[in-house]
DNA sequence: GATGTTTGCCAACGCTTGTTGACGAACTTA
DNA sequence: TAAGTTCGTCAACAAGCGTTGGCAAACATC
């Protein structure tokens, strides 16, 4: 049999042998994230990120079944939020801010992510999914009224991504000159207050 | 002589007799907006387009050149900024969030021009351009150092965008299910910060 | 009524896209 | 060494794309 491999062995995970063709399906995985993020959904062509990964597109088909298959298996998002429990309630905006804008400058999957989004329906529902599992229960453990929670959370996305649409996808001139303490300082109390203060 | 017919002679404007094929330049246009709206620029197809509008894909060629032409007609963005000279300094970021909110529900060329700019290079700068002529004069009306204009003008308008963004283009459910008020509520003093408070 | 222009449809072009299947080389296992 | 699996290339496909030029009907002008 051979099929379009969908039980994808986790090769980088520590487990497992890696198979010979390992550096392959990696390479296909970077191009693809870097045609993702420069051009977005349609106009990354299959056949432009095998050229880049230096193979034949029939081995992309192969690997990941179809291009459908490809994005998904190029765009795994961890934000790695982190832990807001142990942290003053007064730091929470800054210390959100700055991981944002870190994460954001270290891994193209997110530029990617979101220029996909903005004209996929796939694209669109990833991005809702990571809202839902890794932003609203951080947002949980700081927000006073639990019933709050979402309108916070999605109040906190606006803004951020807002800055991310801006700063690296659109490049707005402005936005990309502000340095990045600038833009925490200037950011970080609005995160502060959508997510603690009282209503208005 | 059979042109692409680029000096149109701007039906809508009340003077100059309207031409018989008006009709149709106006339906193609109304079908571009909402493809493009819907889809982006790419997958929004001049062949439906055309199917949108009843007619044949060569008529949107003659009366608009290319798919480039036609996306600049039909893309024509003029956000109506209100004067903000005569208005209390505090009330600036209400007026602001509740205009900005109004013209991008009732004006479905605002989400065309977002979906295609994150793709887009030529939409990309088309919002810069947009943001450069008619954020930014406005911004200079109510800020305090003339210095500081270009950079609370983006702060304003990552903000903006970003609930255009989460609202109209990702629809973020939490973000879908804010009343207008409410968002007027929370977003106003975060605009008004930006362009009016003391730098942090 | 004849002439020239405008409006529209039709058929086709060259090109790119995602996707498929056959086939040889490289490697693994016995 | 022999058999079987994996890896990769090549050539081709059907479909869809933007775009073009020709031709017929509708209209305007004289």
């Amino acid at each position: 049999m051979n099929g379009p491999d969908s039980s994808s062995p986790s090769p980088a995970s520590g487990s497992g042998t890696r198979r010979r063709s390992d550096d392959t399906r990696d390479a296909i995985l970077a191009a693809a994230r870097e045609r993702f993020a420069a051009e977005g959904y349609e106009r990354a062509t299959i056949r432009a990120i095998a050229k880049d990964a230096a193979i034949d597109p029939s081995m992309v088909m192969r690997y990941y079944g179809n291009k459908e298959g490809l994005f998904a298996a190029a765009v795994a998002v961890d934000l790695a939020m982190p832990d807001l429990g142990p942290l003053p309630r007064q730091d929470v905006g800054r210390v959100l801010v700055t991981h944002f804008l870190g994460m954001w400058e270290e891994n193209e999957v997110l530029t990617a992510l979101l220029r996909v989004g903005a004209t996929n329906q796939a694209g669109a529902e990833r991005m809702q999914g990571i809202f839902r599992d890794q932003v609203m229960p951080i947002a949980r453990q700081v927000c006073p009224d639990p019933e709050q929670v979402p309108a916070r959370a999605a109040l906190t996305a606006t803004q951020l991504l807002g800055l991310a649409l801006t700063r690296y996808v659109l490049r707005f001139p402005p936005v990309v000159a502000l340095a990045r303490e600038e833009v925490v300082a200037w950011l970080a109390p609005t995160v502060q207050r959508y997510l603690t203060a009282p209503s208005p």
